[in-house]
DNA sequence: TATTGTTATACTCTATAACTATA
DNA sequence: TATAGTTATAGAGTATAACAATA
């Protein structure tokens, strides 16, 4: 349990690396933005998934992973197929295309980073992954808990998060 | 010098804190958006500051800055008052109503990251502060240093960093 | 002529809602 | 009736370009 300033540095901290991956992103092919990306990093790193999981995996709602996944389709990055189990579901799959184009960003995700943390040890990239996937895990806990609410925030029943396959 | 599979990885984990900050979004008053969060947390921490300053800070466009600000502005939450030494430029400063808005936003983000991290000791989330910190430290360098292209990403002289004052 | 800040426009990303097709 | 995925629409965020006022 961390003091109070701490969670609002963090909070200050958390917005900044928002400008870290633009910069990332700016240096990226202009027909794969970033969360074209994303899904590719995703489906190497998960293998053949159902549209609804990479959904929930990217913590976006599916309508969004719908259209990202139709843009790295409609490069040839990413192949649907219908679910044999399934109907209604598709399953998800990086092409070669996709390996390559995974190599492209990968060689330009290396070359920022490295050349902006030149000054970083091996040790200090490794603990600042680990710290992040802790983060991401921690953010990760469905269904959402809807913790108490003691500001005067918002009382409407507005923006929630993403839909979620069955509550 | 990390290995190349490490700056794979912390590409992927800055993609996915994109999801945390969504979610703190969320639970922020609805006419107070994180870009106006931001403005508000950099003028606390750096008192009055001349726009294209805060610019530099937010590292977006100052043309983006000026549309958040003008928004703060509409709030009453900023007081924009003409530079005595440049007529050409304006002065922003938090107002005591922008204080007391930032108060609601420190609740609302101490209360969402408490809940979320409340297994992460006092020391863990200082560690995590501290490298982020570095983190935005080290990819605060001005000007672009625009490294060697060694990928086929793009020849055109599309995409650039936000405008900077003098180059 | 160069710089500060503003506005207009375009593009990306995300969420909600409506729709289809399957279960 | 409920669920998986798609598409249409709306809203927020950012970049470029054109502009006004000042240096």
């Amino acid at each position: 349990m961390a003091t109070r300033s701490s969670y609002e540095e963090l909070a200050r901290h958390l917005t900044a690396v928002a400008a870290v991956r633009r910069e990332l992103a700016r240096r990226m092919p202009p027909d794969c933005p970033p969360a074209s990306a994303a899904v590719l990093m995703l489906l190497k790193l998960h293998g053949e998934v159902r549209a609804s999981q990479l959904s929930e995996l990217l913590a976006i709602d599916m309508s969004v992973t719908s259209r990202h996944v139709a843009h790295s389709a409609g490069r040839g990055w990413v192949e649907r197929r219908p679910d044999p189990n399934d109907g209604r579901s598709r399953l998800l799959r990086l092409t070669e295309a996709g390996r390559a184009q995974l190599a492209t960003l990968s060689a330009v995700h290396t070359e920022t980073l490295q050349s902006y943390l030149h000054d970083w040890s091996d040790t200090e990239v490794a603990q600042l992954n680990t710290m992040l996937e802790r983060l991401r895990r921690s953010f990760d806990v469905r269904p959402t808990a809807d913790p108490p609410r003691t500001t005067p925030a918002r009382e409407d029943s507005a923006r929630s998060r993403p839909r979620r396959s069955a509550t």
